[in-house]
DNA sequence: CTGAAAGCGCTTACAG
DNA sequence: CTGAAAGCGCTTACAG
């Protein structure tokens, strides 16, 4: 139904094969001839198939993210600047999600096993999958680079924020605000919340401001929390309401300030102060797209982190 | 350097045909030899590759979702909800972006065009492009199904909300909030701004209430908005915003009300009321999937608009 | 400059 | 139950 190579060859009483070189600007093909094919092909609308041509190719010119949604400005981002870098480069991104679902995530690990896209961004989910796709991707030496965050570094490459000063920057915010001790909610079980939480660590026990760290938002010491004025941490704004509505008598006295990451999305009035840090998802995207883009042309790339400092802080109401 | 059959055929010492049978489960090959090549193309960590099995089949499993960026629900949400219904049913939904991009929508639409999907979901952009693709999609019966809005119609599938009856209802909230003429900035170059503008004239023609239609912020009646409340209506709260800040000396004595679509994105001090329409985005992308399956199916699908009930009316500040 | 042939990795009638 | 062969639509050495 669809016309092929061998329409064009038929009408224009020439072999395939000069169709095909004619079509792909073989400079060995007579002008005539080429002119006729091309003119014949354009009439009869041919339109090449990938899937072939992806065969004898053994490459798609294609680049997957892998992505668990795309509610956060962590994944919007990244998508639009990265769809827009590589299809200047050539290659188109397919967006795909797996809705923090541990099933769809690996499946489409095994369809990036199965010669659909050259190599793949990966955002991963909060949580580690154990995904025995990711040998055979290591194996073959995919190109996979990683964005924000890893569950399972081992020889990856992810590119993310420089969580560390970040986190540092935060806490020196927050104690411009007032805050005499910290609520820390940063995740341990991904690169970013863990180095979020060692930097904080650091900049507060340098300054000898005391601090709790907590893995679950209805837990505290409410002795702790009682004076004074309390700055909670955690990479969204939706983790500290959770923690402030968990604990909120303690804190009707002394409304506390809050150190977030990108965006606030809650409601603000429960907080003296906000302190935000904007995240440089351009500069991610870029480095990210730099480095797949080596990969791709064979050069190695040392695994680890790489980390783009973040983009501003800013100040969303002070006490 | 990948694992082909051929080498699991050498391994097993069987036809690549009987692996090629085995590895689909077909029933006629012998327990025995399935168990031995299933096992031996587990081991050697066997991944079809899906370039040559497309090349046969004809087919991709995969369905493209064209959109111009990821910024509001409209592109969000449909995204979301079409990628977990069609990984369902066996699809995996490739989004793509083409940034508000003529140059990068054409080269998609020609993409389509060669074989990578088995149909495609639209977001087209507001302005309409010229895509000569869309004829040769078009000639081929290619599935197409438009989400929300379409800009040339003739003979396609759009899924879109019930747009003129939603306008008219955020008309009677308006009224409810004390306007008492409206100024209108629906576009009237897509197919959802067209049935907007529609609705709300209809609507207000027939309490005869006066109103003005507005193609570009800066121009307006100032003795039209002199007194009493005015309401604007427009798609998103930008546009209302934009007309604002234009004319705000006129609303001084009298701030206006506001009725848009989906969300507030800016300040609401200036109004006095504002009304939202959040659309049904998993009812979109419901039946966009459905008539997209049926399409696949080889079933025909009535070309024209279909409508789905908004999901409901909010008043996020009332006079 | 052009054609005949082999091959990319798989599937599937057709024999046996 | 299994193998030999043809074919999906293209590309690309290899001859001429």
């Amino acid at each position: 139904m669809a016309i092929r190579l061998n329409d064009i060859a038929q009408a224009c009483e020439v072999d395939i094969s000069t169709v095909s070189r004619a079509l792909r600007n073989d400079p060995r093909v007579r002008e005539n001839t080429r002119e006729l094919i091309r003119q014949t092909a354009a009439k009869m609308r041919y339109a090449p198939n990938l899937a072939a041509r992806n065969l004898v190719a053994g490459t798609t010119k294609t680049l997957w993210l892998l992505s668990p949604d795309l509610k956060n400005q962590i994944e919007q981002e990244p998508a639009q600047f990265l769809s827009e870098r590589l299809s200047r480069e050539g290659y188109d991104l397919m967006i795909v999600l797996y809705h923090n679902d541990p099933a769809a995530f690996r499946r489409l690990l095994m369809r990036l096993t199965q010669h659909v896209a050259d190599g793949a961004f990966i955002i991963p989910a909060g949580i580690a999958y154990d995904a025995s796709e990711y040998a055979s991707l290591k194996k073959n030496k995919y190109p996979l680079v990683f964005i924000d965050r890893n569950v399972e570094l081992k020889g990856g490459v992810t590119v993310t924020t420089d969580n560390g000063a970040a986190a540092a920057e935060l806490v020196a915010k927050c104690i411009e605000g007032g805050a005499d001790k910290f609520v820390i909610l940063f995740e341990k079980n991904n690169s970013a919340g863990y180095e979020r939480l060692q930097g904080a660590e650091k900049a507060l026990s340098r300054k000898k401001i005391p601090c709790l760290i907590l893995n679950r938002p209805e837990k505290t010491d409410a002795s702790f929390l009682k004076s004074g004025r309390t700055a909670i941490l955690s990479s969204t704004s939706t983790a500290a309401c959770v923690f402030y509505e968990h604990h909120k008598q303690l804190f009707s006295a002394n409304p506390p300030v809050a150190g977030i990451f990108d965006q606030w999305r809650d409601r603000t009035e429960s907080f003296a102060g906000i302190y935000l840090c904007r995240q440089d998802f351009r500069g991610i995207a870029e480095k990210a797209a730099d480095i797949m883009l080596e990969r791709l042309k064979g050069e190695k790339t040392e695994s680890g982190l790489y980390h783009i400092p973040a983009q501003e802080f800013i100040s969303l109401k002070q006490p």
